[in-house]
RNA sequence: GGUCCCUUCGUCUAUCGGUUAGGACACCAGAUUUUCAUUCUGGGAAGAGGGGUUCGACUCCCCUAGGGACUACCA
């Protein structure tokens, strides 16, 4: 048995704005490939853009992360951290002759890059065979990697397979710039190496990258790491995800009300499979996922099967946690939750989580129980309660009043009794009542509604809603 | 323009040369039901197009078409 090293997978975002669910999957797809082979999951903020890093970014990236439960095993590396270390590796190229200094100002690149489109062929700099004596020593210069210029570099993707670049297309990428900062792609490099980086897992919009990095550890005798880059994750009309896509940010999803392990689920589904397999556990998306698997193309984000999936998980949920949550989204939406009223919602939860999709929703059905008597007559129960309703209701008031014990079956056959003795089916009153009770918002069941809202809190709605209906 | 990637039901996917092309979401119909929902049963629905290779292609190769990424001294 060979003795195959440790991997190392990474999740490097760049701190320049949300969190999107696409990275999400990306962060999420490097932890499952760690925890399948026992191997370790990095984060690596890429924040060597100073202008548009924001430290706001780096939080949100961390909560977005920590909410999903995708958080790496050690704490993050900071790439513009790294800057000294970048600049000595350049230097070590320079020095072996795979980098040269470029002095090609700004206007003449813009001229060789409009030659180089116009004849077909990639940009080269004058100086990367530059005459040494008219080296022009009072201005800055950019380092520029000394590329093949023939011959052919393959990435051998694991998501894509064998891709083949001619060398001739790939030009002298920029390794430093002539401020002495380093770029993205020499800093991408040195740090994966530097981290013992072993599979590179990113989004497919690095795969041109792959090939010009590849140059990168070439030049300096260093193993790549096996690559994968995966589709991005598109919008449900199969244009790139953006806002007026419904969400994009991780912060939104949970916002919508979706529960973390169904967001898991989900997006570990979008994109990969494993058989019949829909709904599994994180543990055996561990053991099942494998980054070969890994569907090559662009997926598109179903959210109505997101829904679903939600669904599910909230029905399995624990209901304490529910009411928290619901309590939650009750509080955003101005109600004041008492530590009485989240007690009834811990009570309340369990008859309506069936029927919910999202917190938003289990918020929906559970506002039925927070109303505070009396409660304003809607006016769809008002005209269902027509004089003769009323009165009806008053004789069921009075039957419901001497129930020997406040519990869900004994009301049931309580209210089946009732109508039988009236001559009519429940349908002749039950939707009134159950308006009566839940102030016109959505109920579970009369008998449940019953035992959810007490004795004494069901009856004075009743009475109130009696004495307004006339 | 150039380089590269992608293409199975509406959507997510299974299949890894031989299947009536399977499952899930969504949809439609029926049953259950005191609202909404749930649940149950049934149904319609796919290999982009064209060439090869092969006894046999969704599966391998080529071309076309359609999507997409990259093409910065951004990441």
């Amino acid at each position: 048995m060979t003795d195959r090293p440790k991997v190392v997978t990474r999740f490097a975002p760049s701190p320049t704005g949300s969190l999107h669910i696409g990275g999400a999957r990306t962060a999420l797809f490097n932890q499952l490939y760690a925890r399948h082979t026992g191997g370790t999951f990095l984060l690596r903020i890429e924040d060597t853009d100073r202008e548009r890093s924001t430290e706001a970014n780096v939080q949100v990236i961390h909560d977005g992360l920590s909410w999903l439960g995708v958080t790496p095993d050690a704490p993050p590396v900071f790439q513009a951290s790294r800057a000294a270390r970048h600049a000595e590796v350049v230097q070590e190229m320079l020095a072996r002759g795979q980098a040269y200094r470029d002095w090609t100002t700004t206007a003449e690149l813009d001229i060789e890059r409009e030659r180089a489109r116009a004849e077909g062929r990639v940009v080269r700099s004058a100086w990367r065979d530059g005459d040494a004596a008219k080296i022009p020593n009072d201005r800055p210069f950019a380092v520029r990697l000394r590329a093949p210029l023939d011959g052919e570099t393959v990435v051998a993707d694991l998501v894509k397979g064998d891709v083949v670049f001619r060398n001739a297309e790939l030009d002298d990428l920029v390794l430093l710039r002539s401020d002495g900062t380093p770029t993205y792609n020499l800093a991408v490099v040195v740090d994966d190496h530097d981290m013992g980086v072993t599979h590179v897992i990113r989004g497919d919009d690095h795969l041109n990258n792959a090939a010009r990095q590849s140059l990168i550890y070439r030049a300096m005798d260093w193993t790549a790491p096996a690559f994968a880059h995966v589709p991005l994750i598109h919008g449900p009309d199969g244009a790139k995800l953006s806002k007026r896509h419904g969400a994009q940010a991780v912060g939104e999803f949970a916002e919508m009300g979706y529960l973390p392990e169904a967001m898991r689920n989900y997006l570990t589904r979008l994109g990969w499979g494993h058989g019949d397999s829909e709904i599994f556990s994180d543990d055996d998306a561990a053991t099942w996922f494998d980054i070969i698997d890994v569907v090559k193309a662009p997926a598109r984000l179903d959210w109505d099967k997101l829904n679903f999936v939600n669904q599910q998980y909230i029905r399995a949920a624990d209901d304490v946690r529910l009411a928290k949550l619901a309590a939650d989204v009750h509080r955003t939406r101005g109600f004041d939750i008492s530590p009485e009223r989240l007690a009834t919602l811990s009570q309340v939860i369990g008859l309506v989580k069936e029927a919910a999709q999202t917190t938003l929703q289990l918020a929906d059905l559970t506002v039925f129980a927070l109303g505070v008597r009396p409660l304003p007559l809607d006016e769809k129960t008002g005209r269902l309660l027509t004089p003769e309703t009323a009165q009806r209701l008053g004789r069921l008031r009075e039957n419901l009043s001497r129930s020997a014990a406040w519990e869900r079956s004994a009301l049931e056959g309580d209210i089946r009794a009732f109508a039988e003795s009236e001559g009519v089916g429940i349908g002749k009153f039950g939707a009134a009542l159950r308006g009566v009770l839940g102030g016109g918002a959505p109920a579970p069941d009369l008998a449940s509604t019953l035992v959810a809202l007490g004795r004494e809190e069901s009856l004075g709605r009743i009475d109130d809603a009696l004495s307004q209906a006339q």
